[in-house]
This record gives C-alpha cells, structure tokens and sequence, in this order.
DNA sequence: AAAAAAT
C-alpha cells in the first residue's frame, strides 16, 4: 500500500516523498480514504503512528481542490484544536511541511505570547487554524476570529479536549461553529466509552475506527518497574540516569513545583537538565523542548504537559519518576518513545502510594510489566500490591495480616506482572479469590523470593482478580 | 487531587 492508492492529490504526493514519507500507516491507510469522503471519524491509533497525517492530508487536500464557499472578507475553513501550546505547534508546523505545494494561509493560534502578531494575522484572513481552546476563545470575544466558516474540524487529543478540565471551553467554540455541513475528526491514543458517547452528540454518523486494540502500546517499548521507597526515588533516578549519561530520557513527575526541584537536583549532580511545565513562561517552554530535542540537555523532566503527542526524534527512554493521575496518561507519557517502529525503554518508580495506580495501568494495558528491584534500592517494607489497605472490608483475608517477610534479596530474578483481570479474562474475583488471589496479593508485596513464585506468584498488579466489590 | 488552557 502507498500514499498514492489513498486518493491523495499530487501536491501532497509530492511534499510526502520529498520528505521521505513513502508507505501509509495502518490508521491513515484507514483515515484518510474516510476523511477524503467527508466522513466524520472517532479514530483510535497507538501513540507515535502518525495521527497528524491522518487528518491532516485530508483536511490538505480538501482546502487545496476545493474553492472557498463565500466571497468577502476571509474566514477559517479548517479549525485544529490541540491540548498544549507546544502540541498545537508542532501540529501546524506538521500542516505546513505537507502542504509545501499548496498556498493554504494559515495561523497557529494560542497563549503565553503576545495577541498582536495573531491579530494581524487573522486580520489578513486564514483557511487553516490551529489552535489551543483559551485562546481561541480570548479571540471569539474580541471578535477578532469568525469560526461560522469552518469545514473542518479536528480535536487532536480528542479524549484530552473532551475531559472535565476542557469540555467548557470545547462547547463554547462549538457553539460558534456551524453545524451544518461539517465533517469533525476526532482522533486520540485512548478512548474512554463515556467520551466517546459525548463525541457522537456532535458528530454526524462517525466512522470509527480503531486500529490496534485500544488503549494498547507499541510492542516495541519495554515496561520495568522498580519498587522504591519514596523517599529514595531521588537517589534512585541519579543512579539510574548515571548508568548511561548520554542517554536522551524524559523524566515524567506529577507537579510544576516537584519537577522543579527534580531538575534543579540532577543539574546539580551534574546531569544537563531542564524542566517544562505550565508555570513556566512560554520562552522558558520553548527553549526547555528545543535544548532537549536539539542533545543540549539530556533530561527533560515535565509534568503531562508534555504527556502528549510531542514528537521526539528517536527517544529512547521515558522514566515516570511519579505515576500519572489517570491510567491513560501512562499510555500517552511513555508513548514519547517507541514511535514510528523504533524501540523504547519505559521505566517507573513505584512508592508504596502508587500502587493502585500501577494496578490500574496494567490493567488497562493487558500487558506485561518488568517488575524488579534495583539493588540498593529495595524499599524498606515490601511493596504491597493489593487492592486496599490493610484491615479494609473488601479483601478478606487478603492484604490485612501483617506483613511478616524480610526484605526481598537483593538481585533476585524479575517478576512478570500481567493484567488477568482485563476484560472477562480468566483472573476474575470468584475464579481468582482463591490462589490467585492469595498470588497476586502476596507474591508481588514482596517476601519471597520470586524466582520459585513464577506461576501464580509472578501475577502482581492487577493480576488474580482485584475486581472487588 | 494535578495539569492544561486566557489574562
């Protein structure tokens, strides 16, 4: 299969090959002969896999053959909306290299910089915008940007534009979008089943399509976890990061302030580092993004804003020095590598409080996990996987005896965790109560030696039917 | 309960 039996117009072929693009991915195999149609799309593809393409040649090529609809003053045809400042860039930078052989004037609208540039800009008139929400809206109410034009609309990150913290400002600009005759495209690496059904109320009979399993990461990336005291997480990440200091790593942490200081201890130690993150000004954000793409830093540590589609050439490692909120986000975070085929290494800390976080990620992820010490490193009391406290009601006999093992030996043999428990699987609560419940409980928290716990005893998170209640 | 996105 090539770009040519999609039914793409010859100024794209040409910018494609010129850029060395030569076979289609599976999801823009699927996408782009859809969006080409008119079709409104709900498409799901694992991270790196070339989403961007997907809508954008479409979008391209629509606003390249066809002509503007109305006469007078220019307005958007085609609206991108993108979670991050950063995002938004690199999709419009993405548009523009496709669209080398078309003349589509375009904006790349958002916050954090100045409004005059944008002002002059949209005053010229645009067929193409791509946008963060805040902005955008600033924008609307100054009437400064007519959305009653758009063709086309696209939520990159669709789940991300979609959740608690975006829809309100989503809605508002879909209130100021026509309804009629416009094709929305609707793309992300997750989808939950409840955002989805709030994407089909203002879409008109979606294609959806889902290329790999959802929710699923590439084969290509390695998953290791090391147990850790939290208080030693720190420690822990330097010993890990000095083992190969030339190594490019994306150290993921859970707050502006933690990140902060995160990077302020490796610099001191001597690892070239910078940091991303929301409070930080827009040039810092910039500047921290392109030392670390251009080798000047060999760490980045960034909270989730940096989670999401940011393209990293060849990155071969993400470090969650904190797990992420929401499972998803892990799929999105160690999504920075891995991409495009390449392998990936994804690594995360695991303090005792984040236990049912990891739970949660295998089992969204069905899939194994590298779970293992670092030597040196072994929490002082083994981690306890299971799905409460001690002495909570719904694990019976389960996780509240006290904890009577040693510490684990140092060195020992990797566990596997594997998530049992996904979907109707085998490692459901009454199957899974009695062996493994005790395996999938005892084993991972820790005492004994697992090289003789393989079976059952290897399960950990998520495994042997932590479906309580 | 955190981060992102307007100022």
């Amino acid at each position: 299969m090539s770009f040519e039996n999609l039914g793409l117009a010859p100024f794209l072929l040409r910018a494609l090959s010129e850029q060395g693009y030569e076979n289609p991915t599976p999801i823009q195999e699927q996408a782009i002969p859809l969006a080409l149609e008119g079709r409104d799309l709900l498409a799901g593809a694992q991270t790196g896999t070339g989403k961007t393409a997907a809508f954008g040649l479409p979008l391209l090529q629509h606003l390249g053959t066809n002509p503007q609809a109305v006469n007078g003053p220019r307005k958007p045809r085609a609206l991108v909306l993108a979670p991050t400042r950063e995002l938004a860039t690199q999709v419009h930078d993405s548009l523009r290299s496709y669209s080398k052989y078309l003349r589509i004037p375009s904006a790349c609208i958002y916050g954090g910089v100045g409004m005059g540039n944008q002002f002059d800009v949209l005053r010229r008139g645009v067929d193409l915008l791509v946008a963060c929400p805040g902005r955008l809206i600033d924008h609307l109410e100054r009437r400064s940007v007519d959305l009653s034009g758009i063709e086309i609309l696209v939520l990159d990150e669709a789940d991300r534009m979609l959740d608690m913290g975006f829809l309100p400002s989503i809605k508002k600009i879909l209130a100021k979008l026509p309804r009629q005759n416009r094709q929305t495209l609707l793309f992300s690496a997750t989808f939950e089943e409840s955002i989805k059904q709030l994407a089909l109320e203002f879409m008109r009979d979606p294609a959806q399509i889902q290329v790999t399993p959802k929710n699923t990461v590439a084969e290509t990336i390695t998953h290791r976890v090391h147990p850790v005291d939290g208080a030693r997480k720190r420690e822990l990440l330097l010993h890990l990061l000095a083992q190969d200091s030339r190594e490019q790593t994306l150290v993921f942490g859970r707050t502006k302030h933690g990140c902060d200081k995160l990077a302020m201890f490796l610099d001191k130690a001597g690892i070239k580092t910078a940091a991303i993150h929301g409070n930080k000004s827009q040039g810092q954000r910039l500047r921290a993004l392109g030392d670390f793409k251009a080798g000047r830093v060999t760490v980045l540590v960034a909270t989730d804003i940096a989670a999401r589609g940011i393209d990293i050439n060849e990155l071969p490692k993400v470090i969650n020095y904190d797990l992420p909120m929401v499972p998803e986000d892990y799929v999105h975070r160690i999504g920075r590598t891995g991409r495009n085929g390449s392998t990936g290494q994804a690594i995360s800390l695991v303090a005792q409080d984040e236990a049912k976080l990891l739970r949660q990620i295998v089992r969204l992820l069905d899939k194994d996990m590298d779970i293992r010490d670092v030597p040196g490193f072994e929490p002082q009391t083994p981690i306890r996987w299971g799905n409460s406290a001690p002495g909570k009601a719904e694990v019976p006999g389960g996780d509240r005896s006290p904890r009577k093992h040693a510490r684990r030996p140092h060195g020992e043999a990797p566990r596997h965790a594997h998530a049992g428990a996904k979907s109707g699987g085998g490692q459901r609560d009454g199957a899974g109560r009695g062996a493994s419940r005790g395996a999938g409980n005892g084993a991972p928290r820790g005492g004994a030696p697992s090289g003789q716990r393989r079976g059952g005893g290897g399960r950990g998170p998520g495994g042997g039917g932590h479906r309580a209640g």
